[in-house]
DNA sequence: AAAATTTAATTGACATATCAATTATTTAAA
DNA sequence: TTTAAATAATTGATATGTCAATTAAATTTT
């Protein structure tokens, strides 16, 4: 087999994988109960208060069905809460309480720490080529 | 919020997403009854004939478990049998079929053919670059 | 050799991913 | 206006990810 670690795609995914796996563990070190995607489903909200489910799901890359069962788990842990939408009831509104902002205002600082810790060593000019590369193939797979 | 779009993790995640989706549909297209992740613990196999399943969790950054999981699945499908192994009974020794055997060789055109169509418009410049980005971010997560 | 430690694999519990099917509601078409 | 089509969210089924606990076997220590 040509090497693993030749294939971009091997890389990639581990290298994700990794980092989800340190940020979780900080996280936990921190005594955060919360998972790093809950955290990232809470923080789009708190950005874009009027957001959908849907529109949810685009902007984190996810499945509906996952921001469904994340949005459960985060109303169950008092850190969102949902009501039917009375302009059209097939959507919710979805709200942050106190909780909610309060975790994403103390998780903000190890999420901080967690990339840069993670990032250590590149350069800018080879992170922006990096990320060119990723979107390039972003787009490719799109077709 | 900082854009998403403006962080490398989310690109990476992103685009190692949409990879898997695209793949799995190609597979799909083309019949075949095996995931990603199956393929890639049969093709490890073939390559590793006396490979254990930690190892096997280790090439493939996958954990013990979910190995386990991936080789039951595995043998249910005829592709895969294992034998616990005389010389060290608390490991097994696990054996391609000729049926796991053939669809590896089926789908490895496929999976040429995905990779050469997600890195289109990539130089090999360009992808040594984000290969190195990759591999810094994992060394950095291990610590 | 018996006890303690380590290692390999499995299992259970829960979170997330993916696809397909379903329900409720709204919008567009006939 | 009734019907048909589209949209938003949920649910079910199955695969995988992650952690913790467990079992079985091998290795090391005493």
């Amino acid at each position: 087999m040509e090497k693993l670690v030749n294939i971009i795609f091997y890389n990639i995914d581990h290298s994700i994988r990794l980092y989800r796996m340190f940020a979780q563990k900080k996280l936990r070190e921190h005594g955060f109960k919360i998972t790093i995607d809950q955290w990232l489903v809470i923080k789009c909200i708190l950005e874009n208060p009027d957001i959908t489910q849907h529109e949810l799901s685009e902007l984190v890359f996810k499945d509906n069905a996952s921001v469904t069962r994340i949005i459960d788990l985060l109303i169950k842990a008092g850190y969102l809460e949902k009501e039917t939408n009375p302009e059209d009831r097939r959507k919710f509104m979805l709200h942050v309480t106190k909780e909610g902002e309060e975790v994403i205002r103390n998780v903000h600082e190890v999420v901080l720490q967690n990339r840069s810790i993670a990032l250590n060593g590149i350069n800018q000019k080879e992170l922006e080529t990096a990320d060119a590369v990723l979107r390039k193939i972003i787009a490719n797979c799109k077709q």
